[in-house]
DNA sequence: ACTGAATAACAATTCAAA
DNA sequence: TTTGAATTGTTATTCAGT
């Protein structure tokens, strides 16, 4: 229950930062840190996820988060939004080098971007926004599960 | 081949029109269409057109089209720019790191992002717009000829 | 409800051939 | 380059236990 859901947190941070090919290897990710599980669980968690193997590159595979990344458990589905949730407009995050691009609902990356602008996070160094896309300029030094860990005071459903 | 790509156009359209749950029902459907080719054969078929399974409710499994090689009917607006090449505007692009500058007619950036996001390339994970220029942040492993191959399906004369 | 072990089901790849 | 047969590799499910 509760070990099960930081567990999917995990999975899908891990897939949100990078390139995983194979639940095997996902399952090597998951084991540095700390979660103890075989492949039947984690093949269990992708389908409860909505995980997709995409091709990248001919013959190269991919796990991808569904765009609209509306995680958690099956309960949390029948929960409400919060306001601050529902503000946000927050679809998808994805990273290349030190840029990280935001995916929001339509006419809602303005907003977004001034918020995080107006949290003067150190990890990020500038955003520029345009109708449904927010794009963020990370600091050196920084991980990406550092800018994802401080955007969620902006960005609840992160 | 000849034969090899109107097989690969019925696969579209039976993915477009009808839930299909497993390679075996999809060659089943061929079978119907009078294709004749085994598993390993539409394996490659499908892993060539980035078809991915996904989950629908659980246990109950869909193979989809990415959007891109999806089937359309002739409806101009939702049609990539591919029948009228002077419609995108496109001027030049250049890159640098992981950042490409495409760069049109005055007013033109805008749609041109618009078709290139639409296409949900995984080489490129976002994209942004002013009036004349577009940026494209490319996915990490992804070399330029690349990025120019697929782009190719939105701007004819890149 | 959640899990691992074993297994079944399924999909990708290798190999030889055309 | 394309293919099928066989094989391998990978993922989903069953079953039993907690």
């Amino acid at each position: 229950m509760k070990i099960k859901n930081s567990r999917l947190d995990a999975i899908r941070l891990i897939l949100s930062t990078q390139d995983i090919s194979s639940q095997e290897e996902l399952l090597n990710e998951l084991a540095k840190e700390g979660f103890k599980l075989t492949q039947a669980t984690l093949s269990r968690d992708l389908h409860q996820l909505r995980v997709v193997k995409t091709v990248r590159t001919p013959g190269q595979y991919k796990y991808e988060l569904p765009r609209n990344s509306q995680y958690r458990t099956n309960d949390s589905e029948s929960r409400p939004l919060t306001t601050q949730q529902e503000a946000n407009g927050f679809l998808s995050i994805k990273f290349s080098g030190n840029i990280a691009v935001i995916r929001t609902k339509p006419s809602y990356a303005g907003t977004l971007a001034y918020h995080i602008d107006n949290c003067d996070f150190p990890e990020i160094i500038g955003t520029i926004a345009g109708d449904d896309t927010v794009m963020l300029i990370i600091a050196e030094d920084t991980t990406r599960g550092t800018v994802l860990r401080v955007l969620r005071s902006v960005i609840p459903n992160i």
